[in-house]
DNA sequence: ATTATCTATAGATCTATAGATAATGC
DNA sequence: ATTATCTATAGATCTATAGATAATGC
């Protein structure tokens, strides 16, 4: 059927090989600080060989960004789907899962940070990306508490956006403190804080 | 007393301008997607000159840094001589005052951030000011809340560091989402967590 | 014909150095 | 003599393009 199998699965794996290697150095050293060239050598090729497959460094990033997604939709208990049936009780234990996941991670974690942080001005490529996932993920955090609020498990007069600002502040500061200093305990910090929000929005008895 | 007192001054003045024009640079772009040669254009000399006062981008960006530590210790109501005297309760609202205070100053908020996230590896050249900084401010908060606990307005069975990590990471956090998207209520989301941990380390009555 | 590569090279930057010039104060 | 500058240039990168080569499948 497929023309040239063999040529295309050898570019299929050089492709995946070259994501793979970018990511660790866009993790290192953000966009900016990401050498082409140094992302072709580790791969084995030119870096005319890399270009053949990525034709530019931005195009690259989108493909590890793309990568990203994908593969947060695999390993993680919060996709989209899920989360729009979640109550809010439901959504934090999931939230400690990934947190917990994250923990072990610390690439992964680290890639995040530091391209959001790159990813400020609305110049930068990974810029929409960044917002857009905030946005989207704010959205169904919200959307999880307000439901929970039609149910009756939750408080009638909580802000649901304020709420969704903390959770999400507290896992990324607790992980920004992660990366400056490693001793710091992400995941038991997380569980503590999600049972206060817990506790928070609970109605009282 | 002084001699050549007015070469001295006009080199003082170009050594600040310099600094104020990194910081901005820094902030925009991170150490590693700063260009010398565009900070010496924008000040108005040829990247030499810059090059004579300050002999590269490592003791520029030391510069800027140690800019900012003064800076804050005029500005901030969290200075380690208030703080290593303040009980838990007034910590919180002079926290509240600095997080009011950097709400005013994007630039300010955005180049802790972003050098952060750069200076996650041990090589880059803030790694030491990021990792110290952050040790600092942490023991100070720690030493609060068990002053807190002693004199007994704070329950003695509350983790002490874990409060402190919760803390900050609420302040970093809000931060982080404010920065991506100016939207997000940053002094109300910290105020609201404040108003939590007030009631989490409070005595029951 | 298609796909994956390569060599060679253009063209922009970037950091840093060598060595000169100009102004001021002793 | 000191301090602040400059011009000219070396030397390293970096991204990207042009054009060739090799292998596989029709």
């Amino acid at each position: 059927m497929a023309t040239t199998q063999s040529a295309e699965r050898t570019g299929r794996a050089s492709r995946a090989r070259i994501i793979e290697i970018a990511f660790e150095h866009f993790a290192a050293n953000g966009y900016r600080g990401t050498s082409m060239t140094k992302i072709a050598a580790e791969a084995g090729m030119s870096h005319p060989g890399l270009l053949h497959h990525f034709p530019s460094k931005e195009i690259l990033l989108e493909a590890v960004l793309k990568a990203r997604d994908e593969h947060d939709l695999d390993s993680t208990d919060l996709t989209p789907e899920a989360l729009s049936e979640m109550e809010f009780d439901e959504l934090l234990t999931a939230f400690e899962g990934v947190v917990r996941h994250n923990a072990r991670q610390r690439n992964l974690v680290q890639f995040s940070h530091l391209i959001a942080a790159e990813a400020t001005g609305a110049d930068h490529p990974a810029h929409d990306w960044v917002l857009g996932r905030m946005v989207k993920f704010r959205e169904l955090c919200i959307g999880s508490i307000e439901r929970s609020i039609q149910v009756g498990t939750a408080r009638a007069d909580v802000d649901a956006g304020q709420v969704t600002a903390m959770l999400i502040a507290a896992s990324e500061g607790l992980e920004n403190q992660w990366l400056v200093d490693s001793s710091v305990d992400l995941v038991g910090g997380f569980v503590c804080f999600a049972n206060l929000l817990r506790e928070y929005v609970a109605v009282p008895a």
